[in-house]
DNA sequence: GTATTTTAGTCAATATCTGACAAGTCACAA
DNA sequence: TTGTGACTTGTCAGATATTGACTAAAATAC
């Protein structure tokens, strides 16, 4: 959701179309369309590759990627800042 | 693993075997030892059911059961701290 | 309009998760 | 040393979810 928003923003900046990058990626354009609208769920591998495609940051496609899958999780629950600050104390 | 830890204190202090609280939860004792030892993932519902039985916050076991699996998901990311401020930012 | 791009929907294949259970380990007691 | 209770490990079929391939429909551009 959050990476999908960027990267049709990197994919019209650089006047690709779905298409395009779809072959690149080697998967069908629908698919492709779902992964932009955050109807499917991209690869990790796809997220580096689309950064190198879209000449992007991949630590910050990378982030997107993951903040989707963060947010999809806690996004409903009363704690959920609970959460981010308990696992922001917990991490390494 | 969050919430095992604390499920695990809770029992000890309340003096209770597994066999008991996986008999409240219907479900077998070995399931109940692997979600204390975070091999398997507590249900929603067993969460909630398990504070009722341990007499503890609810709010707080969702909260360590949600931990957990935020954490599971970004733990080897190197830009995992960077993914929680981002969804710190866009929740809500 | 019609051609191109994007999205919606279907469906089988595959992968992942779950529940049930037998069998194992470990600690302690008889 | 064997019996018992508490807990853990391992397995495996069945349920669920996810994925990829693709057709068809809708939106947009020309």
């Amino acid at each position: 959701m959050f990476l999908g928003k960027r990267i049709k923003e990197l994919r019209e900046e650089r006047q690709l179309l779905q298409r395009q990058l779809a072959a690149e990626l080697e998967i069908y354009t629908p698919m492709f369309s779902k992964i932009e609208r955050g109807e499917r769920k991209a690869k990790r591998e796809q997220v580096i590759e689309l950064a190198r495609l879209l000449e992007a940051d991949v630590d910050e496609l990378l982030t997107l990627w993951l903040a989707g899958q963060v947010y999809d999780l806690i996004e409903d629950e009363a704690v959920a800042k609970r959460v981010l600050k308990f696992v922001e104390k917990n991490i390494e």
